[in-house]
DNA sequence: TTAGGGTTAG
């Protein structure tokens, strides 16, 4: 009676972190949250008997150790791994096939094997699920030479994957001796060296057998077959689905998700003809396609701009063979309209989708405001936005606003923009490097350079916040919060300055770019240079005192000539423009 | 409830 007005059963709380763990927009971070609480109550009872069905069991825990490893949250792992003991747990099939995960997204591809060793050293019995996670972890890693051989070996009925992981991992050192080092950094060693004690003795010891024989099965050739789609091997994906269906094995059968990544594949090598001859194939020996295929050969229709094809499709679905589309397929014809410039063709795709009863999601809405926004439509796109607003099952997010902010831009209604900006730094969102982007444009557009100085100024400042969380002040403050511009924005900003002659700012902005890696384009700016400034300061008309104010100007752009490689009075050489020389 | 498939937003 106690327990139950403060805790819930283990199998309720547990459930719930289960969601939260793969859940986006800071889940796994709430299911660490969740799952401290709830522990830290269940300790307080001295009398475990009392919130025995509260108590966490290897699933909760299972949970929760997923979510450090979706958040890669290496300390975190281990902190909660050794909790286990406490209350009378030990970790099992599951921990480690999570733990291979965390491996993976800790970028320690070398550790994989040792998880597999653990698991057999430990006896704890081996699964088929741990198999799917090896060959997904090394699919991520785009080894698909390893995955490849550990398929050839369990089709032949070898128990040898640890020597076969063993091997890659020397290979890899071998390739690559510098990146292994980067890799190890040093919190990560011994983390790891505590998750995996027989790390130490490490390479030394003999690898071990799998306790039994497994036999690849069709996940384990769809994942091999995904990483093969990745890397655009459309020719070996199909080649795949060909050897699965001649080997006799029927767990290794191709099935419905098989036959979807071949038509995906397909679909993203534009080969829509061959994409739809698989789903026919599909219908003819009798697995079925679902919506998600459908919505993939939509996707198709759309990329390749054959909107008719597309709705075809659609009816096809839903009349042939009663698969109602949903939301992503309308949002992909929505897309898909503003591929070909059909503004009202998307408007009227949302239409239909909300006839139909089907709910609009913020995808949805900020699509139809993509259409609206890239039409050179901002009013149109700011109504689709308050239509948002005013949708209490969904929520505008940043990239609804930057939608907005882009609309304007587009037209270099650079005050409009600039009040968007403001508005939604009033509402909590933060402008980011999308924002200042679609900014920077719409001041190019307009013509304003003075307004790319005040927007340098704001960039410059929250790039030069150092670490995390230094946020102070009120919610509509962004200043102090940190920015990492990307190479386009700088490149805009830059741009704009040497064409309105601005020197000093454009060397500011193209050093900041050397200093972080990014290369200017000192053949463009070049070009702008000479076409637009190379008769700059020639007038000999100017009166003394006009000519005194040009002294800093030109000091600007000598040195700015400097760092273009042109020829200046640095060197004490002449130079004019000659029009050969422009193409330089 | 870990591990194979899809869509969208600069």
């Amino acid at each position: 009676m106690l327990r139950s007005g403060y805790l819930p059963h283990v199998k309720a709380w547990s459930a719930v972190l289960s969601r939260l763990a793969s859940a986006p927009d800071g889940g796994p971070t709430l299911a660490l949250k969740l799952f401290d609480t709830i522990t830290r109550r269940v300790r307080r009872f001295s009398d475990v008997t009392m919130v025995a069905d509260s108590r966490p069991d290897t699933a909760a825990f299972n949970n929760v150790l997923n979510a450090c490893a979706n958040l890669g949250d290496g300390k975190m792992f281990l902190k909660l791994f050794e909790e286990m003991p406490e209350f009378g747990l030990e970790p099992d099939i599951l921990t480690y096939n999570i733990m291979i995960k965390l491996c993976a997204r800790c970028n320690r591809k070398d550790l994989l094997v040792f998880v597999l060793e653990r698991v057999i050293e430990k006896g704890i019995p081996l699964c088929m699920t741990t198999l799917h996670s090896l060959v997904a972890a090394y699919v991520g890693f785009g080894d698909l030479e390893t995955v490849e051989r550990m398929v050839q070996a369990m089709r032949e009925g070898r128990r040898d994957l640890c020597k076969i992981l063993r091997e890659a991992n020397l290979e890899d050192f071998n390739e690559d001796e510098e990146n292994e080092i980067l890799n190890s950094n040093q919190i990560g060693v011994s983390v790891f060296e505590k998750l995996l004690p027989n790390l130490v003795q490490g390479s030394n010891r003999e690898p071990p057998l799998l306790p039994k024989v497994f036999a690849p099965d069709s996940r384990i050739y769809t994942t091999l077959m995904k990483g093969y789609m990745k890397q655009g091997r459309v020719t070996d994906t199909v080649r795949m689905l060909e050897a699965m269906r001649c080997q006799d094995d029927s767990k290794g059968q191709p099935d419905h998700i098989t036959y979807t990544t071949v038509i995906s594949a397909l679909v993203k090598a534009g080969s829509m003809d061959p994409a739809r001859q698989v789903l026919a194939e599909m219908t003819r020996i009798g697995v079925p396609a679902n919506r998600f295929t459908y919505n993939i050969l939509l996707k198709g229709y759309c990329q390749q701009l054959q909107i008719d094809n597309a709705k075809e499709l659609l009816k096809e679905m839903a009349d042939d063979v009663n698969i109602e589309p949903d939301v992503v397929s309308y949002n992909t014809l929505i897309d898909g309209c503003i591929l070909v410039d059909d503004s009202a063709g998307a408007l009227a795709f949302f239409n239909e989708m909300r006839t139909k009863g089907i709910m609009p999601t913020k995808i949805s809405y900020t699509t139809l405001m993509k259409a609206f926004a890239l039409s050179g439509q901002p009013k149109l796109a700011n109504k689709v936005f308050d239509e948002m607003l005013k949708d209490p099952r969904v929520k505008a997010d940043l990239i609804a606003w930057n939608m907005l902010v882009e609309g304007y831009c587009r037209l270099g209604l650079v005050e409009e923009a600039k009040k968007v900006i403001q508005r939604m730094k009033e509402n909590g969102f933060h402008p980011d490097v999308a924002t200042y982007g679609s900014l920077a444009n719409g001041i190019s557009l307009a013509r304003k350079p003075g307004e790319a100085l005040l927007l340098w100024k704001e960039v410059k400042e929250r790039w030069e916040v150092k670490g995390e969380g230094g946020s102070s002040g009120s919610d509509s403050d962004s200043s102090s919060l940190p920015l990492k511009p990307d190479e386009e924005l700088l490149a805009t900003l830059a741009d704009i300055c040497v064409r309105a002659a601005f020197f000093q700012k454009a060397l500011e902005i193209v050093a900041c770019m050397e200093e972080n890696g990014i290369p200017p384009d000192k053949t463009k700016y070049k070009k702008i240079y000479v076409e637009m400034h190379s008769r700059m300061f020639s007038s000999k008309h100017a009166s003394q005192a006009r000519q005194d104010r040009r002294r800093e100007r030109k000091r600007a752009a000598e040195a700015f000539k400097f760092w273009l490689g042109l020829p200046n009075s640095y060197y004490g050489s002449e130079w004019r423009l000659d029009p050969g020389d422009s193409d330089c």
